[in-house]
DNA sequence: GTGGTCTAGACCACG
DNA sequence: GTGGTCTAGACCACT
């Protein structure tokens, strides 16, 4: 039994839920460089969703250098934790590059912006840090 | 001639576009509480695009009480700079958390994620504050 | 009526034939920055295939940013011509290298190698250059 | 212990590495004519991979007539090294006329061809010839 | 068993 | 009408 989980409700793809949720086990540590995913097949059917859909998105997570897939031989995890790390701190920064162009022009000030990261943080997170 | 405009190529739809544009456009302050907007079929005329896309956005930004339409008499800008200024806060609130909730998940810590948000704001403006 | 085709004898995947296609009549000319691209049905009813292929061929080519693709807009080319070529350049040196790399292994020489490309580049051509 | 190896990594399947590692191993002259090959099972455990593709490998290179292989008594190098060599020349035809035939249709000239097959040698090799 | 491609047919949001 | 996602079920080559 894996921990890859998917939530029809959820209103965010299907693959794309699988992507983030083995980028997150990888930067959580649960997947190291070289581990096994499950089989496209068994996954599916363990989750109960359609096998194109996993092959979609390990598709996917090939075409970024995150797994390696082979036919006959499955798919394993082929980037470090550090450097999906490094990945996403520059996803950070150009999310917060977009978001402070759009509240300087709505007349946010520095001030604003910067103490709504503060709490955002401190919300978001179950235990303060 | 207005200062509303539509980029094609965007991949952003369209009729957000105009939503945007217009709420930057009372951000500015170019447009004021009770300025008169162009009607659907002449903006649309003028920006080469379908009548229902422009007749959206309209609907959209009256059922956000940022304009009201009365039929046979046009559309005028019913939000003060203020209260519209007011809603891109919760905006960005939003944002933030989303933001915030993603990086915690992938061992961002607060420090560099509120730092982050300094330097995309300082790296965003021309002039600095 | 467009240009794109498929052979379905050929055993290149019907998808890659359709993006080596595009990416022909971009460079070819015939097709040109903003043209607009068959639609997804349309051209899987033309050449008889699934719109699902089409639809494969679409999504890998904007992936690349070749093509740009928009809900309810349609498909257009994005990519200049020459940036295409000056890609194919890259591609023949990789290509070159990987080659040469192999025959240096097999005890061929320089001369017979840069012979074989001679070669096989007037053999392939119908008129000589 | 044998100079034969593989690498699970490597996207190329497991049986063309072997096939390759040993045309290879017999153009540079580690492995000559009448040379003994290491058996099917003991290689197998030697690499840890399944004895299966070992045998496909070298049945594939019997039937090429590179190897031969008698029940009970093994492997052994069928092919000269200058035959060989000889196959892989008509490789490098096959080769270089597919990539021919491709950059004429993007727009590549003789010229630029040939010279990327002379700047590919020379690059490739750390020695100049 | 494995990944990968393709078809057929459905649904959604958007213009 | 458009692109995009998902399902169901088939086939292929490879291990």
């Amino acid at each position: 039994m894996s921990l890859i989980t998917v939530d029809l409700r959820d209103r965010k793809q299907l693959y794309e839920q699988l992507i983030d949720n083995i980028k997150a086990l990888i930067l959580s540590g649960d997947l190291k460089k070289d581990d096994k995913l499950p089989s496209v097949r068994s996954l599916a059917k363990e989750l109960g969703i359609n096998p194109n859909t996993i092959q979609k998105a390990y598709t996917e997570l090939e075409r970024c250098g995150i797994i390696v897939s082979m036919p006959g031989r499955g798919s394993m995890v082929l980037a470090e934790r550090d450097s999906l790390r490094d990945e996403m701190s520059g996803k950070l920064e150009n999310a917060m590059a977009a978001l402070a162009r759009e509240m300087r022009e709505s007349g946010i000030g520095k001030e604003e912006f910067v103490r709504a990261a503060e709490e955002a943080w401190d919300r978001t997170g179950g235990k303060p840090e």
